[in-house]
DNA sequence: GATGGATAGATGCGAGTGCATGTTATTTCA
DNA sequence: TGAAATAACATGCACTCGCATCTATCCATC
């Protein structure tokens, strides 16, 4: 236990840690997709998007939310009006900026894609975790959040 | 804490598990192309080269280690290949195949990324965590990884 | 109330990725 | 042995992403 054997061990770590979360995930969407269903990312906007304000939200703001850069937000909210899960309507407070609304058919898609969404996740990561280690990640998650 | 309560928390872990995963993994890339080094990517792949075998990697060996899809990894030979990181060289054993070997420049390139990489590591993960939580981290991942 | 700087968002372009399929070589097995 | 199945690798195409840059609006200050 000294000084020199714990070097290697968090290169190791880090290395399994970015290649079982990557592995995961990709399993996720795999089933995601499998069911016929869009991609987590949307998912996640949607589900942001119902959450905070049924008003609708600023682009910047979802961005935020989802640690996405500007650009990819600007491109996936194309895609999400070109098949009319969500509507950009001008914003009334800031005539450079516009609101997102979730519309009815992006709402049922959330509830649509919940069931198989949450089996997913249930059997590529909950399901694996006992109820000491989901504590444990949780705090150790805490920890590794960015630092802004 | 009954039992309706876990299930919240687990797509909320779930969920914070993906963000937290990503984003450390992005300010890893990020301080890697500051520093004027390629992707994550490609040194994982020396690193597996140098590693298992000196007489080099069959591509199929390589892809199997780095969860790439077979065209990725195809492709991404390709560019390590064009700036004379790896050199591509008939398999004796296999007529279809090719074997994947280190050039002195790869070499070269992998100690000189270390320094830089282990940086980014410390400050984004391993330095982040205490003994205890990296020992914890680890025993989650084996019950992670994938099923295969 | 004009002006310089910052902010919200869009977009052209090169590079990376997924998917399907193609090519060549190996294995299987009748 | 010889044809079918399979494995290793490559590639055309569409889509996505990163980067730089552009436009339009807002705000601060003079």
């Amino acid at each position: 236990m000294d000084q020199h054997t714990t070097e290697p061990d968090i290169s190791d770590l880090w290395a399994r840690f970015m290649r079982v979360s990557q592995a995961v995930l990709g399993a996720v969407e795999v089933d995601l997709k499998a069911a016929g269903f869009p991609p987590l990312a949307w998912y996640d906007a949607f589900l942001e998007l119902r959450r905070v304000d049924p008003e609708g939200l600023r682009q910047f703001e979802l961005q935020k939310h989802m640690l996405l850069a500007q650009y990819n937000m600007s491109r996936l909210v194309d895609r999400l009006v070109a098949v009319g899960f969500v509507r950009r309507e001008p914003c009334p407070e800031d005539g450079r900026g516009q609101v997102i609304c979730l519309t009815e058919k992006g709402r049922a898609l959330i509830d649509a894609m919940w069931p198989a969404y949450r089996a997913a996740i249930t059997a590529h990561f909950g399901g694996r975790l006992g109820a000491d280690e989901t504590a444990a990640l949780g705090g150790m998650l805490e920890k590794l959040r960015p630092p802004a």
